[in-house]
RNA sequence: UUCAUAGUAAGCCAAUUA
């Protein structure tokens, strides 16, 4: 460790960052580990080099949190920023906002509050970029009210809120489903003096349709123009897919025809949108045709694409259909989780459980680690075909994999016991997954 | 070296009465 750091600093010494930022990531991989005592150790030696070595550029210490940040080594991230708050040391603003980002985006809001905690200790002074992510970590809590009181507070503070700012307000607040509120918080922008951009109006079409209420939806698209901004391809296939969940496909098709009207192509997700549309419907031919227009287009299909289509036919009982569509998709794009999971599924339900747990078997040589759907849906698909010793053993092999059971594993496996008359066993189940605080619903 | 906002695919489906 001692050599890296050493390394790491005589490079950020002379300016060369980006060798520092390889060697620490090389060093975060093999030799810090979440342990209290693998940071202690690192936290120790960074300090102690940094001394011995002269270091006279303390972006090392940023290189350092950044390097975890990379290996998604979070917990990691936060211990080194509290061990060098104790120690007088203060990595940069960018960099405590590097790590409340991330927090942020993995739910993990307590953790969230404590880097911010920290940060205040040290002495830093939040920018605009930190008040916005308290905005996302109240919101994200359902705390709107707190969230709110970012706005105020920021701007006390003389750090007035930007756009981006309120979009993320009017972003939570459509979650939570408050899409009126967030329509007057959109009104309020103009108040003060900034201009909703397309952002805004986005996130604000795709509130309007997960509530239906998609003339509103169309109207606000229409408003991106009247108002004289650039509107772009999300603004509509957020509209489009709307109209597709709503089950109005030719709404979306007019909106797509709308689009291209006003010079805008479709994209892989517009695409995808309406491809889900004509599978929703059983229309094969149809999805595959768009499927290969896009190709014509210019425009890759993703994992999405091939997943919705190898869907669609699964849906219609079509095995030999979705594999393939499967087959064509393996030449070009690399399947995931998703799209096993897909598979599994479609072979569950059809009873063919051999094949299931051939495409896991094929899953997991291609490198992918099978995930808490996948192996739910494998024990649903032996309790369906009474197979109930079976289905225990997937959801042992699932937990030895490190895989937590959710709500919706343990479900599956206590109705196929029930369907089972084995009681006892179900209520053991019942049981355990109260000790782990999971809420039977 | 490092910071923020918008759109698309997967798993459980029980209980009452008839």
């Amino acid at each position: 460790v001692d050599s890296y750091l050493v390394l790491a600093i005589r490079f950020c010494n002379i300016g060369l960052t980006g060798r520092a930022s390889d060697l620490l990531q090389g060093m975060v991989k093999t030799h810090i580990y979440a342990s209290d005592s693998s940071i202690e150790m690192a936290l120790n030696s960074i300090i102690g080099c940094y001394h011995s070595c002269s270091g006279n550029n303390p972006v090392v210490f940023d290189v350092m949190v950044d390097a975890c940040r990379r290996h998604k080594m979070l917990d990691a991230a936060a211990k080194i920023l509290s061990g060098l708050k104790i120690r007088g040391v203060t990595p940069s603003l960018r960099s405590y906002n590097g790590v409340l980002s991330d927090l942020l985006k993995g739910g993990r809001i307590k953790q969230f509050w404590g880097v911010h905690k920290c940060m205040l200790e040290a002495g830093l002074a939040p920018n605009i970029y930190t008040y916005t992510f308290m905005v996302g970590a109240y919101g994200k809590a359902g705390n709107i009210n707190e969230a709110k009181g970012v706005l105020v507070e920021m701007t006390e503070k003389g750090c007035a809120p930007n756009a981006v700012t309120y979009n993320v307000l009017i972003g939570r607040l459509c979650q939570g489903g408050k899409v009126n509120e967030a329509l007057n918080i959109k009104r309020e922008m103009g108040k003060n003096g900034l201009i909703p951009d397309v952002f805004t109006y986005s996130t604000l079409v795709n509130g309007l349709c997960k509530e239906q209420r998609l003339q509103e939806a169309k109207a606000l698209v229409a408003e991106i123009l009247n108002v004289g901004l650039k509107t772009n391809c999300v603004a509509y296939s957020t509209l489009l897919d709307g109209f597709i969940s709503n089950g109005e496909i030719d709404e979306a098709f007019k909106v797509r025809d709308e689009m291209l009207a006003q010079g805008i192509q479709l994209d892989v997700t517009g695409y995808n949108a309406l491809i889900r549309g004509l599978c929703k419907l059983g229309k094969m031919e149809k999805a595959c045709q768009l499927l290969n227009e896009m190709v014509r287009m210019g425009c890759e299909p993703d994992a999405v694409t091939y997943g919705l289509v190898i869907g669609g036919y699964l849906k219609d009982k079509d095995v030999n259909g979705a594999f393939t569509m499967f087959e064509k998709m393996k030449k070009s794009v690399m399947p995931t989780v998703v799209t096993y999971s897909l598979l599994v599924n479609g072979l569950c339900h059809g009873g063919d459980l051999q094949r299931a747990d051939g495409v896991l078997h094929e899953m997991v040589a291609s490198g992918l680690k099978p995930n808490v759907v996948i192996y739910t849906a494998l024990i649903t698909g032996y309790c369906r075909k009474g197979r109930i010793e079976d289905a225990r053993e997937v959801f042992k092999r699932m937990v030895e994999g490190g895989i937590t059971p959710d709500v919706r594993s343990y479900n599956s496996l206590i109705i196929g016991l029930c369907k089972a008359g084995e009681m006892d066993n179900a209520n053991m189940y019942l049981v355990e997954m109260k000790e782990k605080r999971l809420t039977p619903n």
